[in-house]
DNA sequence: CCAGATGGTTGATAATGTCAACCAATATAC
DNA sequence: GTATATTGGTTGACATTATCAACCATCTGG
Protein backbone atom coordinates (compact mmCIF):
# COMPACT_ATOMS: atom_id res chain seq x y z
CA UNK A 1 0.00 0.00 0.00
CA UNK A 2 1.74 3.31 -1.17
CA UNK A 3 2.00 5.48 2.53
CA UNK A 4 2.19 8.42 0.38
CA UNK A 5 -1.69 7.87 -0.23
CA UNK A 6 -2.93 7.44 3.18
CA UNK A 7 -0.49 10.56 4.42
CA UNK A 8 -2.10 12.75 1.28
CA UNK A 9 -5.84 11.38 1.76
CA UNK A 10 -5.66 12.21 5.72
CA UNK A 11 -4.34 15.93 4.76
CA UNK A 12 -6.81 16.33 2.10
CA UNK A 13 -9.19 15.12 3.58
CA UNK A 14 -8.99 16.88 6.90
CA UNK A 15 -8.50 20.25 4.77
CA UNK A 16 -11.78 20.36 2.86
CA UNK A 17 -13.54 18.78 6.13
CA UNK A 18 -12.08 21.68 7.96
CA UNK A 19 -13.19 23.96 5.22
CA UNK A 20 -16.61 22.45 4.50
CA UNK A 21 -17.25 22.99 8.31
CA UNK A 22 -16.27 26.86 8.10
CA UNK A 23 -18.35 27.46 5.46
CA UNK A 24 -21.36 25.99 6.97
CA UNK A 25 -20.59 28.06 9.89
CA UNK A 26 -20.71 31.07 8.14
CA UNK A 27 -23.67 30.16 6.14
CA UNK A 28 -25.37 29.08 9.52
CA UNK A 29 -24.60 32.18 10.91
CA UNK A 30 -22.91 30.55 13.86
CA UNK A 31 -20.06 33.45 15.44
CA UNK A 32 -18.11 31.18 16.48
CA UNK A 33 -15.34 28.74 15.26
CA UNK A 34 -15.04 25.33 15.04
CA UNK A 35 -13.32 24.18 18.15
CA UNK A 36 -15.81 26.78 19.83
CA UNK A 37 -18.54 24.67 18.67
CA UNK A 38 -17.15 21.35 19.50
CA UNK A 39 -16.95 22.42 23.34
CA UNK A 40 -20.07 24.28 23.22
CA UNK A 41 -21.86 21.17 22.19
CA UNK A 42 -20.10 19.23 24.13
CA UNK A 43 -20.99 21.84 27.35
CA UNK A 44 -24.58 21.07 26.50
CA UNK A 45 -24.64 17.49 25.86
CA UNK A 46 -22.33 16.22 28.86
CA UNK A 47 -22.84 16.33 32.60
CA UNK A 48 -20.39 17.67 35.17
CA UNK A 49 -18.58 19.07 32.36
CA UNK A 50 -15.32 20.03 33.20
CA UNK A 51 -11.98 21.63 31.61
CA UNK A 52 -10.32 18.43 32.61
CA UNK A 53 -13.28 16.47 31.44
CA UNK A 54 -11.99 17.89 27.50
CA UNK A 55 -8.69 18.02 28.02
CA UNK A 56 -9.01 14.36 28.21
CA UNK A 57 -12.50 13.46 25.83
CA UNK A 58 -10.98 16.00 23.11
CA UNK A 59 -7.41 15.21 23.28
CA UNK A 60 -6.69 19.37 23.32
CA UNK A 61 -4.04 20.86 25.21
CA UNK A 62 -5.26 22.44 29.03
CA UNK A 63 -3.85 25.80 28.03
CA UNK A 64 -6.45 26.39 24.71
CA UNK A 65 -9.30 24.68 26.73
CA UNK A 66 -9.01 27.37 29.81
CA UNK A 67 -8.94 29.88 26.42
CA UNK A 68 -11.80 28.59 24.51
CA UNK A 69 -13.85 28.45 27.65
CA UNK A 70 -13.41 31.57 28.79
CA UNK A 71 -14.31 33.18 25.06
CA UNK A 72 -17.78 30.80 25.65
CA UNK A 73 -18.07 32.61 28.93
CA UNK A 74 -17.52 35.70 27.38
CA UNK A 75 -19.58 35.36 24.75
CA UNK A 76 -22.80 34.40 27.53
CA UNK A 77 -23.07 30.73 26.07
CA UNK A 78 -21.66 28.90 29.06
CA UNK A 79 -20.77 29.40 32.75
CA UNK A 80 -19.25 28.38 35.85
CA UNK A 81 -20.47 26.46 38.54
CA UNK A 82 -18.88 25.05 41.96
CA UNK A 83 -17.63 21.95 41.64
CA UNK A 84 -18.20 21.24 45.50
CA UNK A 85 -15.91 17.94 45.40
CA UNK A 86 -12.90 19.94 44.24
CA UNK A 87 -12.14 23.63 44.85
CA UNK A 88 -9.61 23.70 41.53
CA UNK A 89 -12.12 22.79 39.18
CA UNK A 90 -15.65 24.53 38.10
CA UNK A 91 -18.77 22.14 36.22
CA UNK A 92 -19.81 24.01 33.08
CA UNK A 93 -23.25 24.89 32.13
CA UNK A 94 -24.73 26.07 28.91
CA UNK A 95 -27.00 29.42 29.14
CA UNK A 96 -30.26 29.85 27.49
CA UNK A 97 -28.00 31.43 24.74
CA UNK A 98 -25.64 28.61 24.76
CA UNK A 99 -29.00 25.64 24.25
CA UNK A 100 -30.40 28.02 21.73
CA UNK A 101 -26.92 28.02 19.60
CA UNK A 102 -26.86 24.18 20.27
CA UNK A 103 -29.72 24.00 17.70
CA UNK A 104 -27.96 25.72 14.76
CA UNK A 105 -24.52 23.65 15.71
CA UNK A 106 -26.98 20.66 15.18
CA UNK A 107 -28.35 21.71 11.43
CA UNK A 108 -24.95 22.36 10.53
CA UNK A 109 -23.34 19.56 12.04
CA UNK A 110 -26.21 17.53 9.90
CA UNK A 111 -25.51 19.05 6.74
CA UNK A 112 -21.69 18.35 7.00
CA UNK A 113 -22.11 14.88 8.07
CA UNK A 114 -25.01 14.37 4.84
CA UNK A 115 -22.63 16.46 2.08
CA UNK A 116 -19.70 13.94 3.29
CA UNK A 117 -21.64 10.95 3.35
CA UNK A 118 -23.31 11.78 0.04
CA UNK A 119 -22.99 8.49 -2.28
CA UNK A 120 -21.48 6.01 0.62
CA UNK A 121 -23.50 3.02 1.87
CA UNK A 122 -24.51 2.68 5.30
CA UNK A 123 -21.97 -0.75 5.39
CA UNK A 124 -19.34 2.39 3.84
CA UNK A 125 -19.85 4.47 6.92
CA UNK A 126 -19.80 2.00 9.42
CA UNK A 127 -16.61 0.36 8.05
CA UNK A 128 -15.14 4.34 8.22
CA UNK A 129 -16.59 4.67 11.82
CA UNK A 130 -14.68 1.63 12.77
CA UNK A 131 -11.12 2.14 11.18
CA UNK A 132 -11.02 5.76 12.15
CA UNK A 133 -11.42 4.45 15.46
CA UNK A 134 -9.22 1.91 15.39
CA UNK A 135 -6.44 4.60 13.59
CA UNK A 136 -7.03 7.25 16.18
CA UNK A 137 -6.58 4.80 18.91
CA UNK A 138 -3.57 3.49 17.15
CA UNK A 139 -1.82 6.97 17.20
CA UNK A 140 -3.01 7.85 20.42
CA UNK A 141 -1.70 4.87 21.97
CA UNK A 142 1.98 5.81 19.75
CA UNK A 143 2.17 9.26 21.26
CA UNK A 144 1.83 7.98 24.90
CA UNK A 145 4.12 5.02 24.31
CA UNK A 146 6.41 8.29 23.36
CA UNK A 147 5.57 10.03 26.31
CA UNK A 148 6.01 7.43 28.66
CA UNK A 149 9.64 6.54 26.76
CA UNK A 150 10.56 10.31 27.61
CA UNK A 151 9.76 9.50 31.30
CA UNK B 1 -26.21 7.45 12.29
CA UNK B 2 -25.58 9.30 14.37
CA UNK B 3 -23.89 12.72 12.57
CA UNK B 4 -22.21 14.24 16.21
CA UNK B 5 -20.17 10.80 16.37
CA UNK B 6 -19.25 11.12 12.36
CA UNK B 7 -18.11 14.91 12.89
CA UNK B 8 -16.03 14.07 16.22
CA UNK B 9 -14.48 10.81 14.91
CA UNK B 10 -13.26 13.10 11.85
CA UNK B 11 -11.91 16.03 14.64
CA UNK B 12 -10.23 13.46 16.94
CA UNK B 13 -8.50 11.32 14.06
CA UNK B 14 -7.60 14.96 12.41
CA UNK B 15 -6.08 15.84 15.70
CA UNK B 16 -3.62 12.73 16.70
CA UNK B 17 -2.84 12.36 13.14
CA UNK B 18 -1.21 15.74 13.39
CA UNK B 19 0.13 15.30 16.22
CA UNK B 20 1.51 11.94 15.50
CA UNK B 21 3.30 13.44 12.65
CA UNK B 22 4.95 16.42 14.35
CA UNK B 23 5.96 13.84 17.07
CA UNK B 24 7.94 11.62 14.10
CA UNK B 25 9.13 15.14 12.87
CA UNK B 26 10.84 15.63 16.26
CA UNK B 27 11.90 11.76 16.27
CA UNK B 28 13.24 12.22 12.61
CA UNK B 29 15.47 15.33 13.21
CA UNK B 30 13.28 16.91 10.26
CA UNK B 31 13.62 20.97 10.84
CA UNK B 32 9.91 21.48 8.61
CA UNK B 33 6.78 21.65 9.64
CA UNK B 34 4.18 19.21 7.95
CA UNK B 35 3.09 21.24 5.35
CA UNK B 36 7.09 22.14 4.26
CA UNK B 37 7.12 18.26 4.36
CA UNK B 38 4.18 18.23 1.81
CA UNK B 39 4.86 20.83 -0.36
CA UNK B 40 8.92 19.38 -0.89
CA UNK B 41 7.65 15.68 -1.20
CA UNK B 42 5.58 16.86 -4.29
CA UNK B 43 8.48 18.76 -5.73
CA UNK B 44 10.54 16.44 -5.30
CA UNK B 45 8.38 13.60 -6.75
CA UNK B 46 6.54 16.01 -9.79
CA UNK B 47 8.18 17.21 -12.58
CA UNK B 48 6.94 20.99 -13.56
CA UNK B 49 5.94 21.82 -10.24
CA UNK B 50 4.64 25.35 -9.70
CA UNK B 51 2.89 27.16 -7.21
CA UNK B 52 -0.29 26.93 -8.66
CA UNK B 53 0.02 23.27 -9.11
CA UNK B 54 0.16 23.37 -5.67
CA UNK B 55 -2.28 25.14 -5.27
CA UNK B 56 -4.87 22.81 -7.52
CA UNK B 57 -3.80 19.29 -5.97
CA UNK B 58 -3.33 20.33 -2.10
CA UNK B 59 -6.74 23.23 -2.68
CA UNK B 60 -4.19 25.37 -0.43
CA UNK B 61 -4.52 28.96 -0.15
CA UNK B 62 -2.12 30.60 -3.15
CA UNK B 63 -0.69 32.98 -0.91
CA UNK B 64 0.15 30.04 1.80
CA UNK B 65 1.69 28.11 -0.98
CA UNK B 66 3.88 31.04 -2.02
CA UNK B 67 4.72 31.61 1.46
CA UNK B 68 6.09 27.64 1.92
CA UNK B 69 7.82 27.98 -1.04
CA UNK B 70 9.94 30.96 -0.22
CA UNK B 71 10.78 29.63 3.07
CA UNK B 72 12.01 26.12 1.55
CA UNK B 73 13.90 28.32 -1.07
CA UNK B 74 15.67 30.02 2.14
CA UNK B 75 16.18 26.64 3.70
CA UNK B 76 17.71 25.73 0.03
CA UNK B 77 15.84 22.69 0.19
CA UNK B 78 13.70 24.03 -3.69
CA UNK B 79 14.60 26.37 -6.12
CA UNK B 80 13.16 27.99 -9.11
CA UNK B 81 13.63 27.81 -12.31
CA UNK B 82 12.02 30.40 -15.00
CA UNK B 83 8.77 28.38 -17.28
CA UNK B 84 9.44 29.34 -20.62
CA UNK B 85 5.74 29.14 -21.58
CA UNK B 86 4.62 31.53 -18.95
CA UNK B 87 6.74 34.23 -17.37
CA UNK B 88 4.18 35.01 -14.37
CA UNK B 89 5.68 31.04 -13.50
CA UNK B 90 8.40 29.76 -12.44
CA UNK B 91 8.97 25.50 -12.05
CA UNK B 92 9.81 24.74 -8.58
CA UNK B 93 12.94 21.90 -8.27
CA UNK B 94 14.82 20.88 -5.63
CA UNK B 95 18.29 21.03 -4.43
CA UNK B 96 20.76 18.36 -3.48
CA UNK B 97 19.80 19.06 0.13
CA UNK B 98 16.35 18.55 -0.68
CA UNK B 99 16.39 15.45 -2.15
CA UNK B 100 18.28 14.10 1.00
CA UNK B 101 15.60 15.31 3.10
CA UNK B 102 12.85 13.47 1.36
CA UNK B 103 14.65 10.61 2.08
CA UNK B 104 13.73 11.00 5.81
CA UNK B 105 10.44 12.65 4.85
CA UNK B 106 10.06 8.97 3.44
CA UNK B 107 10.76 7.02 6.46
CA UNK B 108 8.61 9.68 8.84
CA UNK B 109 5.20 8.93 6.35
CA UNK B 110 6.04 5.21 6.36
CA UNK B 111 6.72 4.96 9.83
CA UNK B 112 3.22 7.11 10.48
CA UNK B 113 1.09 5.08 7.66
CA UNK B 114 2.55 1.63 9.98
CA UNK B 115 1.15 3.35 13.61
CA UNK B 116 -2.08 4.41 12.23
CA UNK B 117 -2.96 1.02 10.18
CA UNK B 118 -1.79 -1.56 12.71
CA UNK B 119 -4.42 -4.02 13.45
CA UNK B 120 -6.19 -2.84 10.03
CA UNK B 121 -6.40 -5.71 6.97
CA UNK B 122 -5.73 -4.74 3.54
CA UNK B 123 -8.99 -4.98 2.92
CA UNK B 124 -9.35 -1.95 5.61
CA UNK B 125 -7.47 -0.05 4.31
CA UNK B 126 -8.45 -0.21 0.95
CA UNK B 127 -11.94 0.99 1.39
CA UNK B 128 -10.98 3.90 3.64
CA UNK B 129 -8.96 4.94 0.97
CA UNK B 130 -12.07 4.32 -1.12
CA UNK B 131 -14.15 6.20 1.69
CA UNK B 132 -12.05 9.05 2.08
CA UNK B 133 -11.41 10.15 -1.49
CA UNK B 134 -15.40 10.00 -2.00
CA UNK B 135 -15.83 12.19 1.17
CA UNK B 136 -13.00 14.57 -0.36
CA UNK B 137 -14.90 14.65 -3.30
CA UNK B 138 -17.97 15.56 -2.14
CA UNK B 139 -16.87 18.12 0.42
CA UNK B 140 -15.36 19.81 -2.11
CA UNK B 141 -17.82 19.69 -4.40
CA UNK B 142 -19.78 21.58 -2.18
CA UNK B 143 -17.47 24.42 -1.76
CA UNK B 144 -17.06 24.56 -5.36
CA UNK B 145 -21.12 24.48 -5.43
CA UNK B 146 -21.31 27.21 -3.18
CA UNK B 147 -18.34 29.44 -4.84
CA UNK B 148 -20.62 28.82 -7.99
CA UNK B 149 -23.54 30.32 -6.01
CA UNK B 150 -22.09 33.21 -4.88
CA UNK B 151 -20.55 34.55 -8.35
C1' DC C 1 2.34 18.20 58.22
C1' DC C 2 4.43 18.26 53.92
C1' DA C 3 6.07 16.87 49.36
C1' DG C 4 4.23 15.69 45.15
C1' DA C 5 0.52 15.71 41.96
C1' DT C 6 -3.34 17.86 39.77
C1' DG C 7 -6.82 21.36 37.77
C1' DG C 8 -6.65 25.35 35.74
C1' DT C 9 -4.49 30.08 34.17
C1' DT C 10 -1.59 33.12 31.65
C1' DG C 11 2.34 34.41 28.63
C1' DA C 12 4.57 33.45 24.62
C1' DT C 13 5.34 31.51 20.22
C1' DA C 14 4.83 28.74 15.94
C1' DA C 15 1.94 26.77 12.42
C1' DT C 16 -2.16 26.93 9.67
C1' DG C 17 -5.56 29.22 7.02
C1' DT C 18 -7.91 32.96 4.89
C1' DC C 19 -8.97 37.46 2.63
C1' DA C 20 -7.72 41.58 0.19
C1' DA C 21 -5.00 44.33 -2.68
C1' DC C 22 -1.55 44.42 -5.82
C1' DC C 23 1.71 43.66 -10.07
C1' DA C 24 3.26 41.40 -14.26
C1' DA C 25 2.00 38.54 -17.80
C1' DT C 26 -1.27 36.12 -20.68
C1' DA C 27 -5.60 35.40 -23.08
C1' DT C 28 -9.59 37.13 -25.24
C1' DA C 29 -12.64 39.97 -27.77
C1' DC C 30 -13.28 43.46 -30.96
C1' DG D 1 -3.29 46.09 -32.75
C1' DT D 2 -5.32 47.29 -28.49
C1' DA D 3 -8.22 47.40 -24.50
C1' DT D 4 -10.04 44.53 -21.16
C1' DA D 5 -10.44 40.51 -18.42
C1' DT D 6 -8.17 36.83 -16.38
C1' DT D 7 -4.42 34.48 -14.28
C1' DG D 8 0.02 33.33 -11.56
C1' DG D 9 2.12 34.82 -7.90
C1' DT D 10 3.35 38.24 -3.90
C1' DT D 11 2.73 40.71 0.30
C1' DG D 12 0.13 42.60 4.29
C1' DA D 13 -2.89 41.60 7.74
C1' DC D 14 -5.48 38.91 10.72
C1' DA D 15 -7.90 34.81 12.90
C1' DT D 16 -7.61 30.09 14.40
C1' DT D 17 -5.14 26.18 16.03
C1' DA D 18 -1.64 24.10 18.78
C1' DT D 19 1.97 23.76 21.98
C1' DC D 20 5.25 24.62 25.86
C1' DA D 21 6.57 26.72 30.16
C1' DA D 22 5.82 28.73 34.45
C1' DC D 23 2.74 29.57 37.79
C1' DC D 24 -1.03 29.32 41.67
C1' DA D 25 -4.50 27.02 44.42
C1' DT D 26 -6.01 22.79 45.84
C1' DC D 27 -5.93 17.87 46.61
C1' DT D 28 -3.68 13.41 47.78
C1' DG D 29 -0.79 10.14 50.03
C1' DG D 30 2.56 8.92 53.30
Amino acid sequence: MATQSLNEALHQLLHVYKRQLRAGVIRHQIPLSITHIRMLKGICRIPDSTAGTFVQRMGQDKARVTRIINELMNDALVEKRDNPHDRRSQFLVPTDAGLKMLGRIEALEEEAAVQMTGQLSAEDIEAFMRITATMTQNAADTADKEKDDHE
